[in-house]
RNA sequence: GGAGAGGUGGCCGAGUGGCUUAAGGCGGCGGUUUGCUAAACCGUUGUACGGUCAAAAGCUGUACCCAGGGUUCGAAUCCCUGCCUCUCCGCCA
């Protein structure tokens, strides 16, 4: 959320930014209603001060023992004329919120200007895709016929876009998310969180994904609880309404989580295979940093990300979104994308973004400099490092042999009791 | 799931309808005294949205005692609903 009195004095900025995101101005109204509402707020002010005003006097009144009555009935109609005004200064107010919920962040400058994705800047390579000298299969191919992936008996427990992984397949999901929490935490100095996997919506306000993105999520029926769609969202709460002190700062956590997306509105993509489900892990990135810290915050935090990559010897690039791409309440980010083999492509592993204030806002997530002065917000950032299931996949992918079996990773060996090869049973 | 007790400022804690603009204390900040530190003493203290102002400071209004409704001329205080915490019982990995 930005902050109102920015928004009224930076209205066309704010247009502008708006239409680079590719957005419709939802903004024609604004300084009509912020009018209104100022106007009507200053009225029933007024009255209800001289209402206070006259409860004074009554129970001056009372205390002496004298009659109050006039009074009393010249308060009631006070009142009766503060509530028409409230009732209409509200309505605005809750028209001027809606259209303050709906402004999403304002892009940094070096983020470039585009309208799709096409538009995003490639920012950095490492590694060189292998060549193969036989066809490479893809991870829906490999996996099942290794007997690590199944998709028919998780769509006969649950339905489309879910999978089983058994024996090695699960092992080894398992040791990517512990290589990847123990790097982290080891070698970034990262605090590992284990949260819930169900918030509130108070919490999915404050990352920005509500009001706006309800249709993207799981809700648990009869209760205010959500699945999360990524552990940003209980982690980043995790201070909401609280005050850090400046010299805390950067507070950096790690967290593994399953993930759960309803995927409304990707029908027809990624349909095969683990890219796309309903449910994944993820070992996510979260820190809380000081504002004239962020972006080398955002670089190192990117960089960390990166890590685990370079580690498992997989080719990746980094792109900066553009404005078209990027997400709602985001005002940076870096996505990182693996080499697939089985889309001759790099797709998305990691998406890593400085919120700036924007989540602050919304959480009431505020900061305090040497324990004294007025408290401002922080900024918040997050990255996946990385999602464990497409890791599993460009692992399968990037790894595989003409025979059908798998190499293991150097780096994930230890976590496999040093088993080299994933074969055939 | 059942029964009971609670939720007050950064923290502790008083407060059963109007001299409460929330007592008192702790902490923080500023000052006085002082070789230094400590102690003592004095003063001060939050947030949001407005108004005034070119702007800031200042002055000023409203709201905020878990949240949302209600009763009342007037609510921290009374009523209703929800959330959360604690104690006991039951159930459970």
């Amino acid at each position: 959320m930005l902050d109102l009195a920015f928004v009224r004095e930076n209205l066309d900025v704010v247009k502008q930014k708006m239409s680079e995101r590719g957005l419709p101005d939802s903004l024609a109204d604004f300084e009509n209603i912020d009018r209104e509402r100022r106007k009507y707020l200053v009225e029933a002010e007024g009255f209800k001060a001289r209402r206070n005003k006259l409860s004074e006097e009554i129970a001056g009144l009372k205390r002496q023992r004298q009659d109050a009555s006039a009074l009393i009935i010249e308060s009631r109609q006070l009142g009766d004329r503060v509530q028409e005004l409230e009732v209409k200064a509200q309505a605005y107010d809750s028209q001027l919120q809606d259209l303050l919920r709906q402004i999403p962040n304002i892009p940094h400058p070096s983020v470039p200007v585009g309208r799709s994705a096409d538009d995003n800047r490639e920012v950095r390579r490492w590694g060189e895709p292998r060549r193969f000298d036989f066809e490479p299969k893809a991870h829906w191919d490999l996996g099942p016929a290794l007997g690590i992936l199944d998709f028919e008996r998780a769509a006969k427990i649950t339905g489309a876009r879910f999978a089983v992984y058994t024996g090695v397949g699960a092992r080894l999901e398992r040791a990517l998310a512990n290589f990847m929490l123990d790097l982290h935490t080891r070698e970034h100095g990262y605090t590992e969180v284990l949260p819930p996997f169900i918030v509130n919506s108070a919490s999915l306000f404050g990352t920005g994904n509500l009001p706006k993105f309800a249709g993207d999520l799981f809700k648990l029926e009869g209760a205010d609880y959500w699945l999360i769609p990524t552990a940003e969202v209980p982690v980043t709460n995790l201070y909401r309404d609280e005050v850090l002190e400046a010299e805390n700062l950067p507070v950096k956590l790690c967290a593994w989580t399953a993930c759960f997306r309803s995927e409304a509105g990707a029908y027809g993509k990624d349909t095969r295979g683990i890219i796309r489900q309903h449910q994944f892990q993820k070992v996510e990135l979260v820190k809380f940093a000081l504002p004239e810290n962020s972006y080398d915050e955002l670089e190192s935090l990117t960089r960390n990300a990166e890590m685990v990559l370079q580690r498992l010897g997989l080719p990746y690039r980094v792109v900066t979104l553009s404005t078209a791409d990027m997400g709602f309440s985001s005002a940076k980010t870096y996505d990182i994308e693996v080499w697939l083999p089985s889309s001759n492509s790099y797709r998305e592993i990691s998406s890593c973004s400085n919120f700036e204030a924007f989540q602050a806002r919304r959480a009431n997530l505020r900061l305090r400099r040497g324990g004294k002065g007025r408290t401002e917000f922080l900024h918040t950032l997050n990255g996946s490092g990385l999602a464990v299931g497409r890791t599993w996949l460009a692992v399968i992918e990037n790894y595989q042999q003409a025979d059908g079996s798998v190499v293991v990773p150097e780096a994930l060996r230890p976590y496999l009791d040093g088993l080299e090869k994933i074969s055939r049973p």
